[in-house]
DNA sequence: TCAAATTAGATTGTGTTCAATTTAATTATA
DNA sequence: TATAATTAAATTGAACACAATCTAATTTGA
């Protein structure tokens, strides 16, 4: 018995580490399904909520997705070049910048049904593995779901 | 029911997405207090391993923390800066850079061991749970424990 | 042996990520 | 109603993160 008020410091004791880098290698799997469609992973996360709403204000894109304007802003510029989403300020509100989906943009969809489960199979849990998984990680996030 | 072959890529149908903002969320907490040690989440990951082990090459330490030369490198050389690590050459194989923790760096390890409860205290989750998530970030990282 | 292959780090380039600041628009209030 | 406070994005600056490339050292094997 070596245990020393150190012990809490070893990577191996820590949660946030297997986290950190669990995240990361999961964003790297993407990466080759994601090229494909000339997508990083943050512009993929764009064009899911997209996908789902059509427009959005980056204010709105930022709470949803957890980033703020530094990072969205270069993100929907790189969007916009590819041609898969407008910019433009709202009408009522002009501090407000709409994102709004272009039809090239909804035509990505199609090609991108097939990310989700093709990347599934490079992670390596049980469904209920998955689903226990994807329940922890909204509680610490803080988000209620349900 | 509003089933459709899309509903795959619902953002919230998604493990991928709470993997990503959570880690992210996490690392942004720990910020204030690594702060205080003047220390950014990769430098202090570094320090982790080097508290520990107290020499390991930059090779080593890539596998050990999932990270490349291309950020270790200037991780490294800011730690060397702040006086918390020593870079040289092996003498056994010239191509080896050897990290090794110094004296100061050694220091910081009183001041950081204070640093991981302050953190828990920041996430929501039972003892068990986080034992948990534990176990399943480290079989979806491929990484067998025990 | 000695040229080819491999290996370890460093460098370069692209793309995040976030804190802090700035600018412009809107809302609140004295 | 002016002025102050707030809000939404954009910008700036520092620090990752990783693929691809480069250089130097070491190891292989013909």
């Amino acid at each position: 018995m070596d245990k020393s008020k150190f012990d809490v410091l070893r990577l191996e004791n820590q949660l946030c580490f297997p986290l950190y880098a669990c995240a990361k290698e999961v964003v790297r799997k993407y990466r080759p399904f994601l090229d494909e469609l000339d997508l990083t992973y943050t512009q993929y996360i764009v064009m899911m909520v997209l996908w789902e709403d059509k427009s959005c204000s980056v204010k709105g894109l930022g709470k949803r997705l957890f980033l703020d304007s530094g990072t969205l802003t270069p993100v929907l510029k790189s969007l916009e070049k590819k041609g898969f989403v407008n910019r433009a300020r709202s009408k009522k509100d002009e501090r407000v910048l709409e994102v709004e989906i272009t039809s090239k943009g909804e035509a990505l969809k199609a090609e991108a049904v097939s990310v989700p489960e093709r990347l599934a199979g490079c992670i390596n849990l049980e469904p209920e593995e998955a689903a226990e998984l994807y329940r922890l990680l909204y509680k610490a996030l803080g988000v209620v779901k349900e």
